[in-house]
DNA sequence: TATTTCACG
DNA sequence: ACGTACGTGAAATAC
């Protein structure tokens, strides 16, 4: 016996839509939602397991009036249409649909049901058993002993499914499964607009259908006979009065099973997907969880005809002369680097070939390099004339520096571009970037043996020959992303971002990195001593007041300790257990003698931990100098990042972790210069929001938390007291946060009621603000992004969530993602001038740290006047504003005095 | 690997 | 009736 599945496939997109509706935001990198598609296709998959179809396909709705539109014009008008999420979705399901060779089905003037009407009654007739998969209970009209409907439920994130064929339709009805449809004439239809008889339920319709067994029947009856024991009085009356709008009902609710649809059963065979194009689509909607379920990994076999091209290996000194002379006219270089994985470091990473390639030849040239022929290269890497196109750029500025390769022109990192197109991304490697812009997989032809493809001329058993052919494959890959990432960038206007502002800074950040900061290992070591000893006091402290030994470092155990043996009362509970956080510890210090002791021991022993211990395998041994990764393609707001160590949370709040920055210093011959802006972010906030006293308090070089106090608790500027100044700069910070009377009531300590009561009045006072708050928030829900000043774009799906609670943080980041992105565009160009300026001058002044609003120099003693100068015009001038942008300099010789 | 805590802007 | 301030990274323990 063959089985037909047809599948509803608006409805069952929609409570797919509604129903996986997770924490986890599901989109792909444009921000397109795909809880749908996901949804779908975990329902379709389970019905194949189960079932085993022989033959299926999918009904969608078309746009566009049906005859039911016709006959009635009311029909179906009190539907909105489907919400953006779920329309944008649509699409994907049908390629996806496509790819696995399943029939999409669709017909001008009909709807999804009336296909399946169709459809299911021709393979009824064929001896065919069918499942109708659909939410809809509209379909249950539709059942026969060989036709099921099948609603599936989606429960805590497993599916369910409830069968109903015709001996459960009149087992839960009491009447045939086509009876429905009469009933569906007295009764109508809310969620379609069918009116029915007025006053006519789901009950009264069953019993009379029940009774009378269709609406010509029942007619007849009522109208001949005066005396009915089941209708009478006021529902007799509204049955005769709405013969017609009863007729008229059943006609719209039945569905037709007549359509005029070409395909016929056969034509629905089951068929191999197209496995090539499934695993692509999955890829690019990051569905992994389906990729390993068919184990699709190994069996993909490569597009042969999207790679053609030629692999060269180049040896000799005369060709790689020929290429290099190419390149001086082309004026640009399309290449990848490889790097030999030995080390761990950077800095001890060294470069083991290059592949170039030339896009008018189409040929990848391969050529391993060695200490003479990188020489070779010097003269293009170091002309600023010659573009240079490829991936990770600000590691082959460090690598090429190594081997006295001063490189420049850094023109077009496609790590960087699809970072500029979507910054929150979690990676940017080649082969993601192949999968989302080219929906191409590379590692299927990584995993290539024999094939003989001709990518790989011959069969390359041959480690180091592979290892030859994945580069060309890279030097290929990034041209076509290059030419992709290039267009989308134009496309959404970030082309100047791009080219001044994110390429210019990868030779800055290059250079910061490479510098490195010089620490002080024997004071350091010393701290950490002094540290150490104080924390031995301090454990054995805490053993004694808490009566016993335990691990203090263990927020289970030290839960156990406080709020079950010393019985402490409990603030603040995380999903796990009790919170122990400072905020909780502080409420408690009156409490328990142990709890100062507590806080203390934390306090040193995260100084010793992540600031000293932390540190010490960072110094370099050859410069003492500790080079920390400065990374660009991180943050979602266009803030740069800093890792491995992490040089941008250095202590500084607290004296005693602030000491720690006494063992940063400037090399021999030089000093450091500290350079900060002033409330980078509230200026840029008045100058976006143009709100005049903001803009006018600025100008007047006024005391902007005081001007806010005063403001906020509508006193004079002169009697605002230091309390009150520092709550006010409280509600700024919540203001550049993106508001929110529950966090501000909990940073202050107040209620959320006299929170709210405060960003009332300050909006009030401060209108401007007021207004972009607003704006910006309804620009997110339109466009799905918001962008800084510079067009440095973010987009957030969170706008159009279903759960309220993940909406708020959407509007939140609509609000402060342009004030806290502008702030780090500004500082981006401040540093790109700085940079350049030291660089043509050709002061030996270095760039040694960002960290976000700050800039640490290392200054030559004799540049010292020249570099200030300097450094105070970049900063202040990056930007014209409506506010000055003011920074301040200060220079010691280790980096705590500097501030 | 995930969670909790805490350092910074 | 929910439960949030924005943006990061590192270390330690628990799972």
């Amino acid at each position: 016996m063959s089985r037909l599945v047809l599948v509803d496939g608006n409805s069952i997109m929609n409570r797919a839509f509604y129903g996986i509706m997770s924490s986890k935001m599901l989109t792909t990198s444009d921000g397109t939602y795909t809880n749908a598609v996901y949804g779908f296709l975990a329902i379709l998959f389970k019905i194949e397991e189960d079932l085993n179809p022989d033959f299926i396909a999918v009904a969608f709705d078309l746009k566009g009036p049906t005859k039911r539109h016709e006959i009635y014009e009311a029909y179906k008008a009190n539907r909105h249409g489907m919400p953006d999420e779920l329309a944008g979705q649509m699409p994907i399901i049908k390629d996806v649909l496509k790819a696995m060779n399943i029939k999409i089905i669709e017909k001008q003037g009909y709807e999804g049901d009336d296909i399946l009407g169709t459809l299911s009654k021709r393979a009824e007739n064929e001896g065919i058993d069918v499942t109708i998969l659909s939410g809809d209970r509209d379909t249950f009209q539709l059942t026969s002993d060989k036709i099921t409907v099948r609603i599936p439920r989606t429960k805590m994130g497993k599916t369910e499914n409830e069968d109903y064929n015709r001996e459960r339709i009149i087992e839960e009805y009491g009447i045939e499964p086509k009876q429905l449809i009469e009933v569906k004439g007295l009764m109508g239809d809310n969620s379609d607009n069918i009116p029915g008889v007025p006053g006519v339920g789901e009950k009264t319709a069953l019993k009379l259908i029940k009774n009378y067994k269709t609406l010509e029947n029942l007619y007849k009856v009522v109208e001949n006979n005066e005396e009915l024991i089941d209708i009478k009085g006021k529902l007799k009356e509204k049955i005769l009065n709405n013969k017609e709008l009863a007729f008229l009902s059943r006609t719209l609710g039945e569905i037709n099973t007549d359509a005029p649809i070409e395909e016929s059963i056969d034509d629905l065979k089951v068929q191999d997907w197209n496995k090539k194009d499934v695993y692509g689509l999955f890829k690019y909607l990051k569905f992994n969880r389906f990729i390993e379920r068919f184990n699709m990994k190994e069996d993909i076999e490569p597009n042969v005809e999207e790679v053609l091209y030629t692999k060269e290996i180049i040896t000799d000194k005369a060709q790689i002369n020929i290429l290099i002379d190419k390149i001086k006219q082309d004026k640009n270089i399309i290449y990848y680097l490889e790097t030999d994985d030995s080390n761990s470091s950077i800095i001890n990473k060294k470069i083991k070939s290059i592949t170039i390639y030339n896009s008018k030849e189409n040929i990848c040239y391969y050529i391993n390099l060695n200490d003479t022929n990188l020489k070779e290269f010097k003269e293009i890497f170091e002309s600023p004339k010659i573009k240079k196109i490829s991936y990770k750029q600000k590691e082959h500025y460090i690598l090429l520096k190594e081997e006295g390769i001063n490189a420049t022109g850094f023109t077009y990192d496609i790590e960087i571009a699809a970072y500029i197109i979507n910054p929150t991304e979690s990676k940017y490697n080649i082969e993601k970037l192949a999968i989302d812009y080219l929906k191409m997989d590379i590692e299927s032809y990584n995993n290539v043996e024999d094939k003989q493809i001709n990518l790989f001329e011959t069969n390359e058993q041959n480690t180091e020959d592979k290892q030859i052919c994945k580069t060309c494959m890279y030097a290929y890959i990034i041209n076509k992303i290059y030419l992709v990432t290039l267009d989308k960038l134009k496309q959404t206007n970030q082309i100047e971002l791009f080219n001044n502002i994110e390429m210019p800074l990868v030779e800055v950040l290059a250079n910061m990195q490479y510098n490195g900061i010089y620490v002080n290992k024997e004071e350091l070591i010393e701290f950490g001593e002094i540290l150490k000893k104080e924390i031995q006091k301090l454990t054995n402290n805490i053993y004694e007041l808490a009566g016993e030994e335990f691990n203090i470092n263990s927020t289970k155990q030290l839960g156990n300790i406080l709020f079950e043996k010393l019985k402490l009362p409990v603030k603040k509970k995380t999903k796990n257990g009790y919170s122990t956080d400072v905020e909780v510890l502080e409420k408690l210090k009156n409490e328990h003698e142990i709890i100062e002791k507590i806080l203390e021991y934390r306090q040193l022993v995260k100084l010793n931990s992540t600031y000293v211990e932390g540190l010490i395998p960072y110094i370099y041994k050859n410069d003492q100098k500790i080079h920390s990764y400065f990374h660009q393609t991180v943050t979602a707001t266009g803030r740069i990042s800093s890792t491995d160590p992490n040089l941008q949370n250095i202590p500084t709040r607290f004296d005693l972790g602030k000491q720690i920055r006494k063992v940063f210093k400037p090399q021999e011959g030089y000093v450091f210069m500290d350079a900060d802006y002033s409330q980078i972010e509230l200026r840029v906030l008045a100058h976006i929001s143009e709100d005049e006293h903001m803009i006018q308090a600025f100008n007047n070089h006024e005391d902007i938390h005081k001007q806010t106090a005063s403001k906020v608790f509508n006193i004079p500027i002169d009697s605002v007291t230091s309390k009150q100044r520092s709550d006010a700069k409280a509600v700024n910070f919540g203001i550049v946060y993106g508001i929110s009377d529950f966090g501000l009531g909990e940073q202050l300590g107040i209620g959320r009621k006299k929170a709210k009561e405060y960003i009332e009045q300050y909006l009030e006072k401060y209108e401007k603000i007021k207004e972009f708050m607003e704006g910006i928030k309804r620009f997110a829900k339109e466009k799905g992004y918001v962008e800084t000043l510079f067009n440095r774009r973010r987009y957030i799906p969170e706008m159009n969530s279903n759960n309220y609670m993940v909406r708020q943080f959407g509007d939140r980041v609509a609000m402060n993602t342009p004030i806290q992105g502008t702030a780090a565009d500004i500082m981006k160009i401040a540093m790109i001038r700085l940079y350049n300026e030291l660089k043509n001058k050709k002061l030996e002044s270095k760039i040694l740290l960002q960290i976000h609003d700050e800039l640490l120099l290392e200054v030559k003693k004799e540049e010292k006047e020249e570099v200030k100068k300097l450094l105070k015009n970049s900063m202040e001038n990056a930007m014209k504003m409506q506010v000055p942008l003011e920074v301040e300099v200060s220079e010691a010789d280790n980096w705590y005095d500097a501030k």
